[in-house]
This record gives structure tokens, sequence and C-alpha cells, in this order.
DNA sequence: GTCTATAATTAGATAGAC
DNA sequence: GTCTATCTAATTATAGAC
């Protein structure tokens, strides 16, 4: 059965997915206000104008990429699921995050830098980051609390924390070897927690 | 003796220190994208087509806010450097950063975010965001070299990192008590290094 | 030396052609 | 249903008035 995603008689040509992907990729590299549509056009492969059939408002372009990436994180903590112990399940996310270090050093986490852009406003898109982010730090929470810790939320708030905080490091010093290092110091730190 | 801060004849009337005050503030709250030199200038009470008669390009205002911010970031380490202790100099600064929280949860670290849009570029305001992370992260780093630890660097960058993320997540959640928390967790933190 | 009117560009958005 | 030519508004920047 096909999802309907709200977009006019979702065709087949696959144009508003690959607006979606195109956005969610230069919204990373340039910040959501320094991004055009022509940007996110050229790189989809769209004529400029047209995006305004697939979507009524740049906004809601900038939102379909929040949503995809909500799916993405789902797809990542199913397959996360798979494995046996919680440890095994945070350690992974970790390892996931580390080997992105390259693209945090050069443009941020994926996420995060959206969600500091976005944090500024409150037009509804400040809301949608923060149920995304809410998402991961409910996920992780579980894992705390699968382990038996009587204060899951405050270590997923941590956990979380300090991977947003390296990630900006990492970036504003253009240094990949800080997400390994640090991200060490987080496995060590889950180890001594169980 | 004055200090020529390089605009043209730096007048008495303090324009120029009104706009780099103005642009610091609204940098904070808007983002540096969004931003335009009419909103920096009506806060500044400034006519905004004279703006370019103080700064040549938007960026070199931008650039002017960041030496702000460098500026404010002496002072406070100068002033923190009056404290006996590193510890006592540390949690001061932790305190500094709680007593900033509800800033933080409407718009973020005021130096966090600038960071990160910044850090998307590679025109040279990349560098100099840098260059004041790294001063921050020196005289943090110099408080646990003082307290004889062996690996002041790594600390100093988790500790830096960690206030960082929590500032996203503050923001991106509205919650200014997840930074009393957090901060709270940081200050144990240093107490077991000791 | 100080400031303002205005140009040049580019953005997001739409009416209407195919 | 799909797409393009075009509009309006807003932005950075400058030429030149005071």
């Amino acid at each position: 059965m096909k999802i309907d995603r709200g977009g006019p008689a979702a065709a087949k040509s696959g144009k508003r997915e690959r607006l979606v992907a195109a956005a969610s990729r230069v919204l990373h590299e340039q910040g959501v206000e320094k991004t055009t549509l022509a940007d996110i056009a050229r790189v989809a492969d769209v004529p400029v104008g047209n995006v305004y059939y697939y979507f009524k408002t740049k906004d809601q372009l900038v939102e379909a990429a929040i949503e995809a990436h909500a799916q993405g994180l789902r797809a990542v903590t199913a397959h996360l699921d798979q494995l046996p112990s919680p440890q095994e399940r945070l350690k992974a996310l970790l390892g996931g995050w580390t080997e992105q270090r390259e693209l945090a050093a050069r443009y941020g986490c994926p996420f995060g830098t959206l969600s500091s852009e976005l944090g500024k406003r409150t037009d509804g898109l400040d809301h949608a980051t923060a149920a995304v982010m809410r998402l991961l730090v409910d996920w992780v929470e579980q894992q705390f609390r699968t382990m038996g810790r009587d204060d899951p939320h405050d270590l997923a708030i941590t956990l979380v924390a300090t991977y947003q905080g390296i990630s900006l490091l990492t970036n504003t010093f253009r240094d990949p070897e800080l997400m390994t290092s640090q991200i060490h110091r987080l496995e060590e730190w889950i180890d001594s927690l169980a």
C-alpha cells in the first residue's frame, strides 16, 4: 500500500523524495537560513519554481527534512534493538557516531546543527526538532532503564548532550579525533555504570 | 590612551560600540543568516545605510561581534583567576553558566550557536570562532593542569563539550532545569577528580 | 568626516500556461 | 496533474549629498 505524503498526487517521478533528500543534505551543509530553494532544487535536479508544486513554502520543505531525520532515527534504533544487551545497543549507537566523525568535523551533527538554528524560532519548526530529539533521548533512556539504573533520564540527557557538545567542538576545531577520543570516554562511562 | 578599532575615525558618538553590542545580542537571538543589517541598526538606533560607514561588510560586523565575545571571555577568566583554587575557579565558571540558563533555554549558548552556524563556513569567520573557543578550552585546561591532572586537555574538552551539549538540549527542550541538573553533575565530577 | 537616497541583486512565492 | 515565466519584497551595498 502506497503512503500518501500529502504532496499533490504523490508522483511516480520521485521528485518529492529527491527534494527531501537534497534538502536534508544541503540544510546540513549550509544551514537553514543560508540555503535557498534554488540550492535544494539544483541538487535534487528539479526546476526551481517547480518546488512549490510539491511544497507550499520553504518551511514545509524544512519540516519534511526534519521528518526524514525522524524516520532515519527510527530505522537506526529499530536496527539497534536487535542487539542483545542495552550496553551493546548504546555502544553501537556511539560507534555509528564515531563513523560519522569526518562529516561532523566539516558540518557538525546533521541534526544538532539543525536544532541549534531552529531552536531560536517559535513557529512550530522548533517543536518539530524537539520531537525528534525527544525520540533519541527516550530511546537512550530506555536502555539505561533496562540496565537497572534508577536515574535513566538524567543519564540519557548526559549521553546525548555529550555527543552534541563533542560534535560542536569537533566541527569548531575541524578535528575528527576529538569525536574519537571523547566517544571513547563515553564508552568507558557506560561500562562503569553496568 | 584610546584604542583605535579600525573604524573610520573612531567617533565619540559611540555608534560603532552600539552596533557591535546590538550585533552580539541580535545574532544570538536570531542567528547570523536570519539577521539583517536593518535588524542590528534598529536595535543600535543607527540609520540602516549608515552601518556601512562603520563596517565595510556584514561579515566584518559579525567578526566584530566575535571579537566582543573574546573580550568578554577574557574579562570573565581574569575575574575568575582571582579565586584561590582551580576547583573554585571552574565551579564559578559553571555557576555563571547556570545563571544564564533562562537565556540558554530561549536562544542557546550565545557563543555556541554562533560557532555552530559559522562552523559550516570556510571563509575566515569559522577560524575566528575557533580562536575564541580555544581561549575557553585553554583556560579550562590550565585549571586541570594546576590540579595536577596528567590529561588536562581531554578533561577541558569534556567540560566545554558537556556545557555546549547541555546548552543545545536546554534550548531544544526549552527547559532551563536541564542546565541546572547537568551542571550539578559536572560539579560533582570536578570534585571526584580532585 | 558623516550620513542618506537609491541601485543591484536575489530571495520566496504565484498566476497561469501546457 | 505538472511545470515555468514572472512578480513582489527584501537584502546587501554604494554613489554621492551634506
